[in-house]
This record gives C-alpha cells, structure tokens and sequence, in this order.
DNA sequence: GTTTATTTTGTATGCGCTTACATTTATTTA
DNA sequence: TAAATAAATGTAAGCGCATACAAAATAAAC
C-alpha cells in the first residue's frame, strides 16, 4: 500500500517536472544565464549589462529597465568569482574568533556581521580556540580564499600576520581590544584600564583581603590586561596578592566553581573574589550558592563583560559592560571605508560601564565558617 | 618644519623603496606570484604547476619538489577567484543560522565549522535573526557568493530556496532537526518525540497541573515541534491545557523569568513548569530564586538543549540533552561526502538524552502561598 | 632493440566577468 | 545649425587558473 503510494507520489512529481521543462524552454536545465545571455536578451553588450549591475546611474534610464528586466527574466545571477577574478574584489571579509562557546562574542560578532552584510559584504568566519597558530593557519586560509579585509580578536598575534596582511594590502582591525600607542588598528576597549574599576570600587567598600580568577593570559592580551589591571589597581592601594590568590583556568563554568571552591577553602579565604570575565564569575556564583556560602555578605563576587544572564543571577552581578553590538559595528564600518578608500580613524574606542548589582558588598568582619 | 620631516620622511622611504625594488628584482611590489612565475622559476607549464597543487601524485616526483620549492620561495599562494572560476568550485560552505546570541547554535556551528576547515573548505556565515525572509535573502547572496553547499537551521523554509538550490545543483543540509517523512536532507534529532520526555517523566512523578514556557512557534519548526510534542504528551495522560497556561515569548532569560512569574501568579499556578529550551527554562529558574519559591519543591521546572549552564544551576536544571557537537560534524561531512560525489545517507539521527537532574520532583500538594 | 602500452608533461582554450579605450549618441554652446 | 563638449555604449583584452587534448618521455612486452 505505502509502496504503491509511493510510486504514484513519483510519478506525479515526474509529471509535474516534464510539464515544467517543456513549457519553460527559456532556460535549459542546470546552466544559469550568464552576462552575455542577458546582453543578448536586451540587445546591448556585456559591458552594459555590468554596468547596470556595478554602476547602475551611468546607463541611461531606458535601457537599464531592459536590463533589468532581461536579469529578472532569465533569473540572472553574477557569478561571483568571475567577478572577484575581473575586479580583484571578493566582497568577502574574513573573520578568525577563538570560540563560539562563551556569549561574549556572540552579539559583537552578529553586529558586525550585520553591518557587513548591509554594505553588501559577506562574512567568512573561522575559529582559532585561542590558539595562535591555528590562528596564522586560518588567516593563511582566509587570505587564500581572497578576503578584502579581515578582522582579529584581542592585539596579540603571530608577527607573520601582519606580513601576510601588508604584502597584499588587505585592510584589517583588531577589535575586543584598544590601545593607544598601537600601530594597528583597533576598536575596542582598553581591558586594562577597565579591569581597574572593580577592584577599585572593593577596596573603597573596604575590602583588603582579595582573590582573583582569571582566563588563561598565555597568548591571550584581553586576559593579560585584566589580570594585570586588577593586580595594579589593588597595588595602588597598597595590595599585594600571594601567588596562590590568583587561579587561571579555562573559560567556562565548572572552572569558575572549582577556582571558587578552592579559594574559600584555603586558611585565609578572600572576602573579595575578582573575575574577569562573567563566566567564570558566573561559576564563582553557582558555587557559592551550592555550598551555602552567602553573596554578598560572606564574600563580594565581581565580574567582566556583563553577559545576558549576570544581571538575572541572584545576587545579580556586579560586572563591567560591554557595548559588544557598537564595538561589533564600529569594526565593521572600519574595514568598510578602508575598503571604500576612506581613512577612518585607526584606533577606536568604545565606552565601558561599571555596573554594580548585588554581587558585591562591604566585607565581612570574621573569617569564614 | 613639520613639513620638511615629512618631505624627508618621504624621501627616504623612496630611497628605501628603490633599494628593495633593485636587490629583489624577483617579485615587483605588492604584485603576488602567479601560477607562471612559479612555472618559469621551476622550468616547467603552467598545467604542471597547477597538478602539483590539485593532484600532486600524477607529477613525478623530482619535478613535484622543484615546483614546490618554487612556490615556497616565491610564496605562492593560488588565487581562490581564479581557481573557482575555472573549476567552479569556490571551496565555500554557506550557513545561516538565526543567531549567535544563545548558547544552543555555539557548539554545533563549531563543531561544523571545524569539520569544514578540516577537509579544505571555508565556512560563509549570515545570521537570520529567525526571519525567514531574511534566510531567503541571505540564501540568495549566499548562491551569489558561489558556495558549493548549503547548511540551514531547521526543516521549515521558504520554498523557493529549495528551487534555488536545485536550479544550481547544490547540496544543502538542514540541522537541529529530524523527520523521517521530509524530502530534504537532514542531520539532527527529533524535536517532537525529545519533548515528549520530560512531561511524560513528570506525569509519572504525579504532577496534573502543567505550564509551558515556549519560544515562538511561528515559523520556527523547532520550537514548534516541541510544544506540540509536550502537549501531545500530556494529552495521552490526559491532560489539557488551559489558552493561558501555554506562554510563548521571546528566546532569553528576561522572557523566560517575566512568563514564569506571570504563571505562578495566576490563581491555580501549575505544580511544573515546561520550558522548550534551557534559556527559558533558567529564567524561569532564576525568577523562582529570587522570588523565594523552592524548586522543585513548590514547583517542578524542566528544560531543553542541556546548555553548559543548566547543570550549574542550582538546583540543577532536568533537561534534554542534544549532542550538538556531533550533529554539527555530521552535517558538515554530509556535505563534504555529497560533494566528493558520495551519496551519504540524507536523514540522519542524532540521539538524544534525558538528563533528570534536581529542578523536577514529586508535585507539591497544597497550592502556592 | 622494437613495438606497444603507460605515465608524465605541455599547449592552448575558456571559465564569466570588469574595464580601458574607442566609438557612437545626446547635449550644450556659439 | 554647426561645432564642441559631454554622456552613453560598444569593443576587446585580459584577470589567473583548470583541463581536454596532444605530445613527449618512460616502462612494459615481445
């Protein structure tokens, strides 16, 4: 029974594709039309028909509504490497991110796709896992594949990069990250100067007895800047962290409640915890509130980057914010007036916000339980 | 005096330039080698050079190391426009996915990319924001671009993509899905019966008094399929559900917390909570924390995906758990096996699993305070 | 040592578009 | 209205590679 439905099902749907063949002679199976079929079509030449696409207003009126319409006949479409082989153009930017698996990229990356897109350019995305080889690697790939421009995450990169980069002209930015005395362009945000702020909001609560949890700073100049913000802001207030006050681990939340559990087990827990970034302040949180340790009261959590969910956790968390979305935008515009051959401003920099939420507080008078 | 710096800047970068253009006569500026400059500096054609990097076996052995040491020393680096044009592959993916901005496409899209990256190609990415006219357009300027195949997010889609597509003969995918009966390929895992799951679970467990939380159903086949596989499961146990007892709202954790708080406000507020995903599912979490209502005590909450957050939480969140990494892979090489010429098998199924954890319990027994 | 089969290399064409330049057509000026 | 100028269109030459086919070099068979 299914079987022969089955049959039917094909025979019919065999049916229907004759009919369609044979009616729509126009255009013979599986060969698209190309600029000459077009030129053809509307009795003007090929250079034309680029014309109407590439510089619509230096054809004349009448003759571009035949154009167009012979491209809406035949369902013409440009052929891209056709195009990008005569003009030396690919319209595509390339992009290398460390992961998709922390939120923190995800709404600079979509805005800055979004504004690539609207300028009529696509987006080639690659991910390095915070590895700068593979990082080299995929620009070495991108670069291959033609891109006009490319984006990097973070000011630290394999030197032959720039190499690449400089021998064939193709624009490029740093972003996540700012800094004044680079020599390349960057818009971002100066991650050290923001890791500062928090620390300094603790000590002014009168806190003295701190912990830091940070990513791994190896390779990674966002990490290392908020490290070495944080440790210099308390130093300016005359405080100096042990060795084992300060964890690096990977970035994610299991991280972040070990890191957690081990500092509050140590002899002289800190009343003040300093993440850089919400992730990891994230998994402090959790942790804390698993083992019935209260926040702020038994101990002030803080984090970075205030992700969607820091202002939803209970206590919500005291975090610094990111404008990632104008950031994400700002660096796509930036390659899209290089492009265009504007000179826009190389070194960019986007605002950051302290927020204090919940998370954090005056200390505690005794020691932990 | 600024003036003469520059001048004299100028001058000796033209000093500087000629010394480089003169020592270096092998490569004139910013002109990258082509396939004949390799072909003359290794004394062979052009065609042999071009076998050395497509099929390097079918080159004999000495020329094949003299060409490459050539490449090696001219730095060659083929051109993708070129090469896609006449071979009309471009090497390129495209996918579109709705967003970046929740944790459940991260993985996969990783996984995916990296697959892609490991077998030679290069991923294309737009973002839809869950408009299907939008992944139209994409589409289009995803076909424009010359990608040899196509990932899409879900089974639901604009037709004409699907004629798009057969017109060029491209390969295409669909993903975070399963559905035996579909024409289309696809890699993922049935939304339906993984929804059905967990209520059935919490039926067991006593409960009679449901609410769901869900995404938005219209035009997302995945949320969809959830709700209806929730109800459809609860209605084998005989339960209905009440207009008002089914939310559906925006995917993120605000949404998720406001829908929860609107049903434990209701005058018989439910003895569980269902939710479609886990963002939803941790708002509606989190709203209970900081509003003081245990979980799962006074109210049963479950979710879907198994973000890295869910099992966090405390309390940990029960949830389906989707191996995306895997679905990820599995879709990419299906696309690479269909464009070696292989005809993988077009519906795959990923398995799902139910992870019952401490955010579901037996019913309370009075109602809410 | 031929002849034949096989592998390796070269020749030359064209992929589908853009664009410099030449030519035609429309517009302005005198 | 003719001449001079400007705008629109056409002509044709590549862009840098892959590949069908022809030619040459090598290996195998006799």
């Amino acid at each position: 029974m299914v079987f022969f439905c089955m049959r039917l099902h094909f025979y019919l749907c065999t049916i229907h594709h004759d009919f369609k063949t044979t009616t729509t002679i126009v255009n013979p199976p599986n060969k698209p039309a190309t600029q000459g079929d077009v030129a053809k079509a509307a009795g003007v030449s090929t250079a034309t028909v680029s014309r109407v696409i590439n510089q619509p207003e230096s054809v004349r009126i009448g003759v571009r509504q035949r154009v167009q319409e012979a491209i809406a006949e035949l369902q013409y479409v440009a052929d891209a490497a056709a195009r990008a082989l005569a003009s030396k153009r690919s319209r595509c930017i390339g992009a290398v991110i460390p992961t998709f698996a922390n939120a923190i990229f995800a709404d600079g990356i979509e805005a800055f796709e979004a504004t690539l897109n609207q300028a009529g350019l696509s987006l080639m995305l690659t991910i390095s896992g915070y590895n700068l080889d593979n990082e080299l690697s995929q620009v070495r790939t991108l670069i291959e594949r033609g891109v006009d421009a490319l984006m990097l995450v973070g000011l630290n990169h394999d030197p032959s990069i720039y190499l690449l980069l400089q021998q064939r002209n193709i624009p490029y930015v740093h972003t996540w990250a700012f800094r004044n005395d680079t020599p390349h362009p960057c818009v971002g945000f100066d991650n050290y100067a923001a890791a500062k702020q928090l620390p300094l909001h603790l000590t002014s609560l009168g806190h003295r007895e701190f912990a830091i949890v940070s990513g791994i700073s190896k390779g990674n100049d966002r990490v290392y800047d908020r490290l070495q913000g944080i440790q210099d802001a308390l130093s300016t207030q005359g405080i100096v962290l042990a060795r084992n006050a300060i964890i690096e681990c990977v970035y994610n939340i299991e991280a972040g409640r070990m890191a957690c559990r081990q500092l509050l087990q140590s002899p002289t827990p800190p009343t003040a915890i300093l993440c850089s970034n919400d992730v990891l302040a994230t998994g402090a949180l959790l942790e804390c509130q698993s083992s019935g340790i209260e926040v702020p009261t038994q101990v002030s959590i803080a984090g970075f980057d205030d992700l969607a969910l820091s202002a939803n956790l209970t206590p919500s968390l005291s975090t610094i914010h990111i404008p990632f979305k104008l950031m994400g935008h700002k660096a796509a515009q930036y390659l899209i007036d290089r492009l265009s051959g504007a000179t826009p401003q190389p070194q960019q920099q986007v605002e950051v916000e302290l927020r204090l939420r919940n998370s954090t507080g005056i200390p505690r008078l005794s020691t932990l339980a």
